[in-house]
RNA sequence: GCCGAUGUGGCGGAAUGGUAGACGCAACGGACUUAAAAUCCGUUGGGCUGUAAUUGGCCCGUGCCGGUUCGAGUCCGGCCAUCGGCACCA
């Protein structure tokens, strides 16, 4: 025997061994439909995790703790009976592999390969039942071949209003395609951060400054790929209802969609034949817009400044271009703005206001331009105050609320046509009115912008799409994938060109044409890759139709049936994914029109010290270690013993050291160490039959852990297993029955010990039982839970005052007669009236005395 | 500022409107041991109190204030705190 210290239980052996075999009878491959052992009598569960992105840290115990819900999902899942599909693979484009390359003239591939190789390993020591046969990676050309086969179906459709769908290209009347396409080139204001010389995206712009390095960040015009989500908000906001994910992050997703109902109004412009077109959503306070606001960048304001005004315009505009995001972010308190010189009428009045540009009007949303109405608006006051520009009261507030400055809905006031009507009335009347007049209409607004798509990078997909004299046209099918070229430098070009710009041969595609030389974002291979699990290796279609309507079927609108991750995806990435599953839907190419029915998100796995885990704070919890000191079963069934799976929570080595030490009693009810220090089945274990208390105790036990798995409930599963060995701790014998049942109950946590031990009481007692993965998952007798008596609480005014031992059978009016006679009730009771006796039957009697 | 989530012992947490604190950790006491580790047994929300001792008894207690109810951790209203998201969105 070896002088370090004694493993509670070997699981440094047997967990090593039951991760061979899994692998070696590939116990967890799923077979597509037509392919060999595929059981079509059998219903289909797809369960998936967010893929990580591989990074050169390696696994992290946050990881695992969605992976080990769903694992136990999936465990649960194949006992009764379904075909599971539980894959897993690598987003592994993205910035730190191509930082790497720049500083040591690796490539990113070569990294990738090495990182990846190192997540799966952690991967499979946890003893994930991953179908590890449908492994993908985004980077891998047979993949993203895929991806930017996709993005050549989106940029060869467009979107009809008529219909409400993407269609093909080809079923487009106009006269200019490109101005309809789901993928167009547009001049837009992207994130350039001047001292690393490159494009952000703006998730990696921080409150002004880029994420790494903290440098100032500033917009800039430059031509960038886009793709036209904005068509598709509508069904974005209306499929989410029939998905089953948590309302809040349904909500985010409505908030960053941001939809608002309002009218856009129309502004003649005085010696000007143009109009300004203002959106609101308040058009009941038309009367009291005393001044208009544009944009400084507002395509109108070149022509409508006056020459008086025109330097002062000038140098604002100047100025507020330079300024970075920061500044514009710090100098949001106080209002700034020009008078342009010019004016408009307004509709309602008649009367001249005057135009000004101010940045707290922003290019980006509704037509660029407001109608400022002070009274009722907290911006507009502010500026009407600093500028002295006037202010009228349209809006009476039906509560004591002062009417300047009040930004609810009232009863309209000083607004000839619409006065004495609640908001929402005036709201429609004044449209109709403005409507009648041509000067206004209802319409509908969305934060929501286009999607921008490309990036100034190295490590992401090319676009399929060449050049010739200024116009962009797709690839031919055949040449995917579009392999990058090799480059000796990794550099940023500090111009905001691409790095494949250097790539001087690769870029010409001919004598007059050249490839496109921005990438994609890292967002682009996980928009699609659950539909590519389904069918992982196809080479002629991004994914088989058999195979996508089988793992995507069912009767819901989402096709994967159950997803686990993050709530940093909560918007980007679920947004993103569904919209091109709408895309790929409209063109017929798959069966659903969402991809996920069922969203969980995991809650964040605090460090010990109640902070979130960082490499500056110390407080990192490597799950190797953990792994090597208490066993990978161990480490599962903390990750979910620690709390609700949603919730956050702070890690604690002591709480893994009780969840052992549980997985140590388990082993220990079955096995006992003989004199040569070898583990053998204990002779307690005996193919007796289980008393009637061990009966109870075991059904209990069946029904607790599937209404928790049910329900999500992992660590009440595991507290009721808990309970269930405690109760067998000082038992003179073991029931074998029991404790099979038991290990399957117990599988689907901890694998490992519970296949060891299945195969242990098989050899022993000479059975030949499959394997314990391949049983069913066991049903429980609920007669079996019903007791003979009942201890029913007897209260007082709702406080506890006595508990008695009753017959279940007992009556109501038994209850009750029991309590009032109850020696202490009756101490309690004298001298007061009894006004009413409240009866739960099986649980309590409430006495009311006054 | 707006929106959302959360708030229960020393700690993680458990409780279909019906016994608050399951299960685990930590702590303390005991058994085993030459000793330690491991293991097993017991105690453990707070306060007051009873008896020689034991079984006890009483009051308070789920962020705070109020309400509904025979009965509230749970439902309703108002506040406070922490965390997360959005943030001049017209």
């Amino acid at each position: 025997m070896s002088s370090d210290r004694r493993k509670p239980y070997p699981f440094d052996q047997i967990e090593p061994k039951w991760q061979a075999i899994w692998d070696e009878r590939q116990l967890f491959h799923a077979p597509n439909p037509g392919e060999k052992d595929f059981d079509p009598a059998k219903p289909k569960f797809y369960v998936l995790d967010m893929f990580p992105y591989p990074s050169g840290a390696g696994l992290h115990v946050g990881h695992p703790e969605g992976y080990t819900a769903t694992d136990i999902v999936a465990r649960y899942k194949r006992l009764h009976g379904f075909n599971v599909l539980h894959p897993m693979g690598w987003d592994a484009f993205g910035l730190p592999a191509e930082q790497y390359a720049i500083k040591t003239g690796q490539h990113p591939a070569i990294t990738t390969r090495e990182n990846v190789a190192k997540f799966k390993s952690q991967l499979k020591r946890i003893g994930f039942s991953y179908d590890w046969q449908r492994e993908i990676n985004t980077t891998d050309p047979k993949y993203y071949k895929w991806t930017q086969w996709i993005f050549l179906q989106i940029y060869n459709s467009w979107f009809n209003p008529e219909t409400n769908r993407a269609e093909p290209i080809s079923t487009y009347r106009g006269t200019d395609p490109d101005r309809v396409r789901l993928a167009y080139i547009a001049d837009v204001p992207v994130n350039w951060c001047p001292e690393l010389g490159t494009v952000l995206a703006n998730e990696e712009v921080v409150e002004g400054k880029s994420e790494v390095g903290g440098f100032p960040v500033v917009r800039r015009p430059m031509r960038q790929w886009m793709l036209r989500i904005t068509a598709f908000t509508e069904r974005l906001l209306d499929g989410l209802d029939e998905l089953d994910w948590p309302e809040g992050i349904k909500l985010l997703q409505r908030n960053w969609i941001g939809r608002s109902q309002g009218a856009e109004i129309n502004f003649k412009i005085e010696n000007v034949d143009q109009q300004i077109r203002v959106f609101t959503t308040r058009p009941d306070t038309l009367y009291g817009g005393t001044f208009l606001v544009l944009a400084p960048e507002h395509s109108l304001v070149d022509l409508i400044v006056t020459e008086e005004q025109w330097p002062a315009v000038r140098e604002y505009r100047e100025r507020a271009a330079r300024k970075s995001e920061l500044e514009r972010v710090d100098l949001s308190k106080e209002k700034t703005g020009v008078f342009t010189g010019a004016y408009a009428i307004n509709p309602a009045t008649d009367k001249k206001i005057p135009i000004w540009i101010a940045d707290y009007v922003l290019v980006g949303y509704g037509t660029g331009a407001i109608g400022g109405v002070p009274a009722h608006d907290e911006r507009d006051l502010e500026f009407a105050k600093k500028f002295d520009l006037p202010i009228v009261v349209v809006v009476q507030p039906t509560g004591d609320e002062p009417p300047l400055g009040f930004i609810g809905e009232g009863i309209a006031i000083n607004s000839p046509i619409i006065n004495g009507l609640t908001s929402a009335e005036a709201k429609k009347k004044i449209t109709g009115w403005l409507e009648e007049r041509g000067s206004g209409k209802r319409a509908i607004n969305y934060k929501l912008r286009d999607w921008l798509f490309s990036r100034q990078r190295y490590w992401g997909e090319p676009f399929p799409i060449v050049w010739e004299n200024g116009k962009h046209r797709a690839l031919p099918e055949k040449e995917l994938p579009l392999i990058p070229p090799p480059l000796d430098d990794y550099k940023p070009t500090g111009t905001g060109e691409p790095p494949l710009a250097k790539a001087k041969e690769w870029i010409r595609y001919s004598d007059k044409t050249m490839r496109e030389m921005n990438t994609m974002p890292q967002w682009a291979g996980s928009c699609w890759y659950y539909l590519r699990f389904s069918d992982p290796h196809n080479d002629g279609r991004f994914v088989g139709e058999e195979a996508e309507r089988y793992w995507m079927g069912g009767e819901k609108p989402g096709g994967v049936d159950l997803y686990v991750g993050g709530t940093e995806h909560a918007v980007l990435h679920l947004l993103y994914a569904r919209f091109w599953q709408k895309v790929l839907f409209d063109l017929d190419y798959v069966s659903k029109p969402e991809p996920f029915q069922r969203l969980v998100n995991q809650g964040i796995i605090l460090g010990e010290d109640n902070q979130k885990m960082s490499k500056s704070r110390g407080n990192i919890v490597n799950p190797d270690d953990v792994i090597d000191q208490h066993g990978a079963d161990a480490f599962r069934c903390y990750e979910m013993f620690m709390g609700p799976l949603e919730q956050m929570k702070p890690w604690s080595t002591h709480g893994v050291e009780g969840v052992a030490r549980f997985l140590a009693r388990v082993w220990r009810l079955l096995m006992t160490e003989n004199q040569g220090g070898e583990w053998e089945i204990s002779n307690k274990v005996q193919a007796i039959d289980a008393t009637k208390a061990q009966q109870k105790l075991l059904h209990a036990t069946i029904k607790k852990v599937t209404a928790d798995i049910e329900s999500f409930s992992f660590n009440t599963a595991i507290s009721q297993m808990m309970i269930f060995v405690n109760g067998f701790t000082n038992a003179e014998a073991i029931p074998l029955s029991v404790m099979r049942t038991f290990l399957v109950l117990l599988n689907p946590f901890a694998p490992h010990i519970s296949s060891e031990l299945w195969e242990r009481l098989n050899a022993e007692f000479g059975d030949a039982r499959e394997d314990v993965t391949q049983q069913s998952w066991p049903a429980y007798d609920e007669q079996l839970l019903v007791e003979d008596e009942v201890e029913i609480v007897i209260q007082i005014n709702g406080k506890l005052r006595d508990r008695i031992k009753m017959p279940i059978a007992a009556t109501d009016e038994e209850l009750k007669a029991v309590a009032l006679s109850d020696p202490k009730v009756q101490d309690r009771i004298v001298g007061k009236a009894v006004r009413k006796v409240i009866v739960v039957p099986k649980k309590l009697v409430n006495i009311v005395v006054t």
